[in-house]
DNA sequence: TTACAAACCAAGCGCTTGCTTGGTAGCGTA
DNA sequence: TACGCTACCAAGCAAGCGCTTGGTTTGTAA
């Protein structure tokens, strides 16, 4: 009954198998409502067996969110590299980050955003850290922007507006809709840059 | 050690406190993680006595949500109530929704938001009814900005950017920061209207 | 003073939870 | 063959959970 898909940047290793079933079950129910007998099923082991792999549940939960932090700041790194335009810069970052969102790692990553305080106050802030990291790329572009002339809010201001229109896909965006995520994305671009000429 | 605030719109009897300890507690804590002793002790009673005033535990996180969609849907409703500008009337939205999800009634709201799943299907589907009037005024609102040449884009899209952007700002807008919340209306009007021509 | 209902208390039941424990199967190495 | 390591199972414990029960206090009105 249990086909573990794997997704979200995990490996086909036992352990990447119980991420993979332990983020679509927490993004589907919640941590909190996801029992470590519902991941065991899922990954088809006992669930005391679980223990060997992770030290305990919220260690599980840990361990998706920085995977899915570290593999969407490579994701977030590639996009702008070598790409000299500060607004294809910021189109790339749009695109990347609704790809996290709503595409390959959207379950962790819904994870991530709904589930933040289930997490160990240690770990909160080893998550911080990361995302920190995460940050800084999305404010060195937005400040590039607007020093070439393409908008003229507050950079700080604008990623906190960006985050929440991405973030907020998760709830109502379709891929099999008749709005693709480049569709979306330059829409969110358009709310930043404004919209282009009249045809 | 309790001093129960009485926010949220709810009225200062016994069950009113009630749901304001209830909904200060979800958005703290998280429903899960919420137990029915510590709204009882926040609220100064014996964990058996919240039975009296709720069937469930669920019943008071329903009531909770239903009051906050009211009493919010009531606010909206004023907003635009004699305004004849389809823009000043978004502005009035825009402000009022904020008002709601960082104002007075933050903590209900931010339950509404993140708690949704823990609402039995049911109850999903009245509070989804309810919302459905709250979503038509702003509709409303966005086609009248359009047809008057406000904005190209549609209304729909728009407004779920908006929704995200201002369901968003609960995780990071601060009431006593440098922006105050007609100030970052201002902000997300100029994401749908653009910016005003330079100074 | 009596009557009655709303509001509450004290105790605890039955169930689920995260996690532990002691033991075993399979496999590569010497 | 013997060793040792990883991965796993079967069983169950202690704690915490939502909720129930039977009885008591409190406020109000005739």
């Amino acid at each position: 009954m249990a086909q573990p898909q794997i997704v979200n940047g995990m490996d086909d290793s036992p352990r990447g198998k119980l991420l993979s079933a332990a983020a679509r079950l927490f993004r589907a129910r919640g941590f909190d409502r996801t029992t470590v007998r519902d991941i065991a099923r899922e990954t088809g082991i006992q669930s005391g067996s679980l223990f060997h792999h992770f030290s305990s549940k919220e260690d599980i939960l840990f361990t998706v969110m920085m995977e899915v932090i570290r593999f969407n700041t490579a994701r977030l790194q590639e996009a702008v590299q070598g790409v000299a335009d500060p607004v294809a810069q910021l189109r790339g970052l749009i695109r990347a980050e609704l790809q996290s969102i709503v595409g390959d790692t959207a379950e962790a990553m819904t994870v991530l955003v709904y589930e933040w305080r289930c997490l160990a106050a240690e770990h909160q802030e080893q998550a911080l850290a990361a995302r920190a990291v995460y940050e800084r790329i999305w404010l060195d572009t937005l400040h590039a922007v607007r020093d070439a002339g393409g908008m003229r809010a507050d950079p700080v201001i604008v990623r906190r507006l960006i985050n929440g229109m991405t973030s907020w896909a998760s709830n109502w965006f379709d891929p099999a809709g008749p709005l693709d995520i480049d569709g979306l994305a330059e829409q969110i671009l358009h709310r930043v840059i404004g919209e282009p000429a009249s045809p």
